[in-house]
DNA sequence: TAAATCCTTACATCCAATGTAAGTGGTGTT
DNA sequence: AACACCACTTACATTGGATGTAAGGATTTA
């Protein structure tokens, strides 16, 4: 059963789109609490957001956007503002379709159900900034092209992009890789995350592996220095 | 550069989406022949279809679900009838987008944009009935999982769903494997389309791979026998 | 500077993928 | 029916990429 988030103000507009898509077979889910949207969805993992772009505090163009940046989760956005600009900035920052109030129930089914077909099977996708690792056979997506990674450095970039920009320790990229973590070489480990290391850097991703001193390894954008807070990028 | 493929049968109206979109930086071409639109499109292999549901003669509809099972082109529908059930039945064949004249400028062009990049990086897929191969890898996509194929079972796979249907000769799938046809032993040859027979044995694949004495081999829906009308041969 | 940690390189091992070979089974022709 | 031809299967040897191991160099930290 595929699950939807629903973000909407209103309450009684957020009622009658709940039933609506329950009654249609989904799995509906109405956050109310719009200071913590984009961590409560990246938390709840829906197959589907769908975004009321006017809300009470952040705005919803916001919301859109981190969701976009930390993770795959397709956005629909509704809004009661018939404006143009609008849908252009919610299509620009990735949105992945936009209506507008008062939708007729049966075309936003449609749409949510064309927008669901679309990201079928993109489930064991993951999704890091400027690429996408297949799960399954650790194909990696870079900029319009595929490469396959050997099993070992495609468990070690999975383990690392499930917790983007944060340090992910030795052991548990050992467990990630070996199943276990029972005493294993951390030698071989190294080994691994150096030739990860050079795959990754004969392709043009925007990442970066960087080591934490006695912890373990994060993923990190390729162009920040780790020390250096000056604004660049 | 983009293409677009514009199928429209008001002829002013086709000549300002032309020049609307080349001035975006598409490379447009207008089909004219509203006969053989299917055909036409699937020689042309525009990276995008701009199509018109009312045409004169064969119905947009019709165009639209033929171009939609025999490639992955991502198809925009535009029509001038503001009509539900043509937009739900247009979604349901498959359609990525629809909108309905008069449309502006900026929001044709936005949704085109946004539709084009849903599908960047799908252009070295190939599309073949209920699954993908990706022919950087040789991954299989197959019912919301994937498979990593053997270089051999992919690139012979590859050559027969460029045919999809039609028989394609085993000295062509040996050019296509190794490179070349001088003489190399028929037998790998066989031995690896068993092998691949049996892998997608395994898999829940909707096709089959027939043999045709003497000539080679061809890749067909797995529920139809083999005996056609007795008509031919 | 010394100790800890991280990194690099080279080499040995292993396993999946492939090629080879020999034999079986089916099909069409005379 | 007998034969030739082609398609298929199976088993085994070979190969090459992926991995583990080991040793030594580089870097950071105190």
């Amino acid at each position: 059963m595929k699950s939807i988030a629903v973000v909407e103000d209103e309450k009684m507009v957020a009622k009658e789109l709940s039933s609506m898509l329950e009654k249609e077979g989904y799995d509906v889910h109405c956050i109310d609490d719009f200071s913590e949207v984009t961590e409560t969805v990246l938390e709840l993992r829906p197959d589907l957001l769908l975004l009321d772009i006017n809300l009470p505090g952040k705005s919803g163009f916001q919301i859109c956007r981190e969701i976009k940046n930390k993770s795959s989760i397709p956005v629909v956005v509704v809004t009661s503002r018939d404006q143009l600009p609008d849908e252009l900035h919610a299509l620009e920052l990735g949105a992945d379709e936009f209506l507008t109030k008062p939708y007729r129930k049966e075309r936003l089914l449609a749409r949510v159900a064309n927008v669901l077909r679309r990201y079928e099977g993109r489930s064991n996708m993951l999704e890091g900034p400027g690429f996408l690792l297949d799960r399954g056979t650790y194909t990696l997506y870079v900029d319009g092209s595929s490469v396959l990674l050997p099993k070992n450095q495609g468990k070690i970039l999975e383990a690392l992009m499930t917790e983007l920009g944060n340090v992910v320790t030795k052991e548990t990229i050992c467990e990630a890789v070996w199943g276990t973590s029972e005493f294993i070489d951390e030698n071989a480990l190294q080994v691994n995350l150096t030739r990860l290391k050079k795959t990754l850097a004969a392709l043009p991703m925007k990442v970066q592996i960087a080591s934490e001193r006695g912890v373990g390894y994060k993923l990190l954008p390729s162009d920040t220095s780790e020390k250096a807070p000056e604004g660049e990028v």
